[in-house]
RNA sequence: GGGCGAUUGGCUCAGUCGGUUAGAGCGCACGGUUCACAUCCGUGAGGUCACUGGUUCGAAUCCAGUAUCGCCCACCA
């Protein structure tokens, strides 16, 4: 640790600070929860979405980090009984994607190792990547329980997966069944609709002749129906072709048959409601194995499926001569022949929909297969009950429509995938064609229906889906399927918080699995962040070369000055645009925080006295702007508006305690008839509030939050009422207002501002003096001004002060407030200007007056509008009245 | 083909229950060597709140429609 814990240096270099600080965190163990439930304690616990175990952490997690340990730390700082449970995710797929690379380099691959030696060669690559994303949390300021840490491949998540789907299986909820689903060819497994993009593409309409079947089995080839397909590979799979039953073009066709090309199969032609008439040719060829719409008319019509792709995509031993060939290789093969022979009688450009798989990108393929399914209808209507009836609610709320509507329209889940890393199905196959399925770690010990011993059963190869496993996540971490006292501490949980883009994958999920295993909703609120984006909206992507690096980022402005940017100004849901220069400006924001510290701390006087005496109006002044902050903030924390927190705090920091307050208290600290105890007693204001801003900045910003509270500790630790640790703090208790104070020193600060645009209008260098003439707009006016006089001479840079000011004979008042009017004394050239600037003033003020006269004469607002809305509007009045009276005497004087 | 969201100064975004003269940060202009900070200080300019119509004493805010952009969902060969 390069900083000492006496004085902050004089710049603010987070590079070094922030894993010092968190070093001194672990040290403290400052992020598990207590051992036992404090008493009378709320709960918090949040659910994160475990990161993939084979990335690196990218923007997205960083925002994840952001907002969760912002609200993790504030609820510890509340004295809630906290809980941030870290883990990672197996990834089955992705985690494939990615060994499967690596090993191809190695000279290997999934087939030359074998699936013992490829799952062994996983978890050797799992422990090389696994660290990374635990320490790139570390460097975000994640205070993460790390010995609750878990992973969905350990011990715990495999029982909690067998006992989730036995008790599925139990309840009549899982079934086996041939069914299309989505390929992947590269990937070899299937995939979910939910990792299928659909994209917009270019493709080819090809229009193909299927002669008609002479009596003898012949194509006749003077007689044919054309069909139009995208895929003619397919046509090796074909069983039929369809027309629409009122089609009168081929009413005469229907019942006869056709013949294939080169399979030479004879396909009848049947007619069915499904054939679009206006499509193409209004013919379709008919490829149960290979097309949703044909498998489904095959059915009806009891049609084969014949399979013509292996998982590779490659013509099966179905195709006839094309078998091995790839299915674009064997398409243009295809087409090569089809026109050769005359059969291919159009072709032309068409827009369609292709399926890419999420993963790899790879155009995927229907495919008939056996496969593992979830009857999800009973499972979803809970899930849909739950946020209909509130006991679940989603932030923003829009998205429960969207929630809704995929709920409403959910399809059963195929969770089986035809890969090695990830949970194996716990269901065996006897000879006998049953099937046993057992949460028994070492699998049953016989058939569940015939008796057949456990050595004549084999397992299932299948994996479960990924997001299996992390649907149950919010309980399978605290012990789930035991009744373990993590259970009953801390489940249900608060607050789930991820983004918008895997509400169908994984909350959907959780809810839906949550409900039926344990009978309540994993949590009670559902938090959505947005996607980032790069400048002018469009998406990060490693090819734009617009990606930002959060590691990069914490590198060169630090984990706060990030976790600022990505939290001000944002709304859950909706996109957010990060750019550099809202990252500097978090950057910029530590630096006025250090600084602002900096000077607290120089300015200490030594020794502190006893501080005695009355506060001054700047030193109330700010602790009620303090209360009404501390109001602000924890009201959008308990609100989950982070935005406004942090709007709140910033804007207390930076306006109310840097610019106002401690250029106030400068004035108190270097008077030269300050007592000791006065001087203390400022000195110890500005440290408390400090201290106090401190707390309220911690969730958001940990680390220079927490370097400066050591500082102040040791300098101050009234200011820190002995906490030795920010993070172990508490948070700022409510306090009154002091509206008089607020009121008071406004006074002070429009008029002082007033002047400076005055000066600044005319062109008065800075460092110049200026007489000042005062007319109060009252008693109590005057009297601020008075008492305010030795902060009112240097912040506004005028001397002497009259407050006394008579108006008869001066020059034209320049300047107004609501506590009153006043001059400056400058030299004829300038008054010119001064004078113009006044009469605008007049004018504006008159027009004012004049909208709320109007408003007020209107004799339906008066009868109408709420009394209080009324009665605002007449003391506007009454006050600019006054104000424009003041003005106009000055004017009066001054032209007579 | 359905659905959802957005549209507010040059840029990025706030705007509560409809109620003063619609706010902030960045950028811009002008001025600044005052002992916390130029990653700063002071001052200022800049907005028909996408458009049209309606409700209302009063609309950025509520309702209807239009336009543009974005996203999600969807089995048309």
């Amino acid at each position: 640790m390069t900083t000492t814990r006496r004085e902050l240096a004089p710049r603010y270099d987070a590079a070094t600070v922030e894993p010092a600080i968190y070093e001194r965190w672990m040290a403290a163990d400052a992020f598990a929860p207590a051992l036992e439930s404090p008493a009378g304690a709320e709960r918090f616990v949040i659910i994160q979405p475990p990161p993939n175990v084979t990335g690196a952490l990218h923007i997205g997690h960083a925002l994840v980090t952001a907002i969760e340990d912002t609200l993790v730390r504030y609820h510890r700082m509340r004295g809630d009984d906290t809980l941030w449970l870290p883990g990672v995710d197996h990834s089955g797929i992705g985690a494939q994607f990615v060994l499967d690379k690596t090993i191809a380099e190695e000279g290997d691959s999934r087939a030359s190792l074998g699936r013992e030696r490829y799952l062994e060669r996983m978890w050797r690559f799992m422990n090389e990547t696994r660290p990374v994303i635990g320490s790139q949390h570390r460097r975000l300021g994640a205070s993460v329980d790390w010995q609750r840490e878990r992973f969905t491949m350990d011990e715990g998540s495999a029982r909690a997966v067998r006992t989730a789907f036995k008790r599925l299986w139990d309840a009549g909820l899982v079934y086996r069944a041939e069914a299309l689903v989505t390929w992947c060819p590269r990937c070899r497994t299937t995939i979910s609709d939910l990792e299928t993009i659909h994209r917009d593409e270019m493709g080819t309409l090809w229009t193909i002749r299927y002669h008609l079947a002479r009596p003898d089995g012949t194509p006749d080839p003077d007689a044919w129906i054309s069909v139009a397909t995208t895929r003619p590979e397919t046509l090796l799979g074909d069983t039929a072709v369809a027309v629409h039953p009122d089609d009168e073009r081929y009413r005469d066709l229907v019942g006869r048959e056709v013949i294939l090309p080169f399979l030479a199969r004879r396909l009848p032609i049947v007619a069915d409601d499904y054939v679009d008439r206006t499509f193409g040719t209004g013919a379709v060829k008919i490829t149960p194995a290979h097309d949703p719409n044909d498998y489904e008319l095959g059915k009806r019509h009891g049609l084969e499926a014949i399979n013509v792709l292996d998982e590779e995509a490659r013509i099966s031993a179905a195709g006839g001569e094309f078998v091995g060939r790839d299915r674009y290789e064997a398409r243009e093969a295809i087409l090569d022949r089809l026109r050769e022979n005359g059969d291919l009688e159009a072709e032309r450009p068409h827009a369609m929909v292709v399926g890419h798989c999420e993963r790899c990108g790879t155009v995927v393929e229907p495919r008939l297969s056996v496969q593992w399914f979830i009857h999800v209808k009973p499972l979803a209507e809970r899930a849909l009950a739950s946020v209909r009836e509130g006991r679940t609610m989603i932030v923003p709320p829009h998205f429960e429509k969207v929630y809704t509507h995929w709920m409403e329209n959910i399809h059963d889940w195929a969770v089986g995938r035809q890969l090695w890393w990830g949970h194996r199905i716990p269901a065996w196959f006897c000879p006998n064609g049953h099937v046993t399925v057992t949460d028994a770690e070492a699998g049953p010990d016989a058939c569940a229906e015939c008796g057949r011993p456990a050595a004549e059963l084999t397992q299932e190869t299948d994996i479960f889906d990924t997001w299996f496993s992390s649907g149950l996540w919010p309980f399978s971490t605290l012990g789930w399927p035991d009744e373990t006292p993590d259970m009953a501490r801390f489940y249900p949980t608060s607050v789930m918080e991820t983004g918008y883009d895997i509400l169908f994958f994984w909350v959907a999920r959780m809810m839906m699995l949550g409900l039926f295993l344990t009978d309540a909703e994993p949590f009670h609120t559902v938090y959505l962040h947005g996607m980032i984006r790069a400048e002018g909206g469009v998406k990060m992507s490693k090819t734009k070369g617009n990606v930002i690096d959060p590691i990069d980022m914490v590198d060169e402005i630090g984990a706060d000055a990030l976790r600022y940017a990505l939290v001000a100004g944002t709304a859950p849901g909706s996109d957010m645009r990060l750019t550099r220069p809202k990252l500097e400006g978090g950057r910029n924001f530590s630096n006025k925080l250090w600084n602002a510290a900096r000077f607290v701390l120089g300015a200490r006087p030594q020794p502190v006295a006893t501080p005695s005496g009355a506060p001054t109006l700047p030193e109330r002044w700010i602790r009620s702007r303090l209360a009404e902050t501390v109001e602000r903030a924890t009201r959008s924390l308990d609100g989950l508006d982070l935005a406004g927190y942090a709007a709140a705090v910033h804007e207390f920091a930076w306006n109310d305690y840097c610019d106002w307050f401690l250029e106030l208290a400068k004035v108190d600290l270097r008077r030269q008839d300050a007592t000791d105890a006065e001087r203390a007693r400022t000195w110890l204001t500005a440290a408390e509030v400090l201290g106090d801003l401190l707390r309220l900045l911690h969730p958001l910003m940990p680390f220079v939050t927490e370097e400066i509270w050591g500082t102040l500790d040791v300098a101050e630790p009234r200011a820190t009422r002995g906490e030795p640790m920010l993070i172990r703090s508490s948070w700022p208790a409510p306090a009154a207002r002091d509206l008089i104070a607020e009121r008071d020193l406004a006074t002070l600060t429009e008029l002082i501002r007033e002047i400076r645009d005055l000066r600044s209008g005319m062109g008065t260098a800075a460092g110049e003096w200026l007489p000042l003439h005062v007319v109060a707009a009252d008693a109590r006016s005057r009297a601020v001004l008075e008492a305010g006089l030795a902060y009112l001479e240097p912040l506004a840079r005028v001397r002497p002060v009259d407050l006394d000011a008579d108006l008869g004979g001066r020059p034209s008042a320049a300047g107004s407030t609501p506590s009153g009017t006043f001059w400056l004394g400058t030299d004829p050239a300038a008054e010119a200007a001064a004078r113009a600037r006044a009469e605008a003033h007049l004018a504006d003020l008159q027009a004012q007056a004049a909208r709320v006269r109007d408003l007020l004469g209107n004799g339906s607002f008066a009868e109408r509008a709420p009394a209080a809305v009324v009665e605002r509007e007449r003391a506007r009045l009454a006050e600019l009245e006054a104000q424009l009276g003041q003005l106009a005497a000055a004017r009066d004087a001054l032209n007579e």
